[in-house]
DNA sequence: TAAGATAAGTGGTTAATAGTGGGTTAAATT
DNA sequence: AATTTAACCCACTATTAACCACTTATCTTA
């Protein structure tokens, strides 16, 4: 199954005294009947946070009521992957705050980098992104693996 | 069958001197109605305490009536989990008393971090969770098979 | 191209809810 | 009967969420 949502572009917006983020309205279009208002917010695997809209999670969520608790890899990997999301609806401006413990996480200061991934939106710290942006270059061998899956 | 429930999320809250603990609202507010304010403290497999609404943990006793008594770790299992499950009722605030037999398990002091995992809720002793969250890194080979399975 | 209209981004205030503490009464245990 | 335990109720405070308002940017149309 594919997803329904294509996000792509580059915003940046910034974080309020309230930590209100925007959700850039390109983005926040895409946002089906369904789905209207309630994301979900998380961890990224580096150091950003994600943002999915719920019915995308709902799909992920599915999935990982198939691992039992009984095995080790199973129950850290659940839980630290569930404890650290957060089902927010964003209100009438489009804004949702951003918990602590995100904001912590993805070093978020002032000013936000809000990116548009297919099926997910990551909030970067602007310096941090730059960052891997620089250090995290694809080599050539990792192209190759990739061009086996996709055809771009 | 996949459960109703999908908790998610982290707080940190505290136990009263009455060995209270308060359910986090956004959890407390999945409580069916067939669940209202009854759910089934036990040990969990790590240091911490779990919790289950009743129907789920209706639903989990039930596929332990298929394991055989014959095997030992069977027999240790079920011991361990079915003689420490208390089934307890919330308060009008949401609240419920943990019995002193898993405070001790889980070395519960005065605050307590309360996190969602899926059909289940986790409450631990904070610093037992940092020290888990930093040892129990899911190697590379692990995540590998992991990724076979899940999608994320 | 200029002006008006609409939408987007940001900031603050108020009202509702959540978390916590404690006291009183009813039940249970010794 | 006395003591302890558990259920129930009330109350305070801090946080959160809903609401309103303003500014800037974008789009539309004359």
């Amino acid at each position: 199954m594919s997803s329904q949502y294509t996000f792509t572009g580059q915003f940046t917006f910034s974080i309020d005294s309230k930590n209100r983020i925007n959700i850039p309205a390109p983005l926040r279009k895409q946002f089906s009947k369904k789905d209207k208002k309630t994301l979900v917010v998380t961890r990224g695997i580096d150091q950003c946070t994600w943002i999915y809209p719920i019915s995308e999670w709902n799909f992920i969520q599915n999935e990982l009521t198939q691992l039992s608790s009984l095995s080790k890899t199973n129950r850290i990997f659940l839980r630290n992957h569930l404890r650290h999301a957060n089902i927010l609806k964003f209100d009438s401006q489009g804004r949702f705050v951003l918990p602590q413990s995100l904001i912590n996480y993805s070093s978020i200061d002032k000013d936000v980098t809000i990116i548009g991934v297919l099926n997910k939106i990551e909030i970067w710290n602007p310096n941090l992104l730059r960052k891997v942006d620089q250090s995290d270059e694809i080599d050539d061998q990792s192209y190759e693996e990739l061009s086996e899956r996709v055809n771009i």
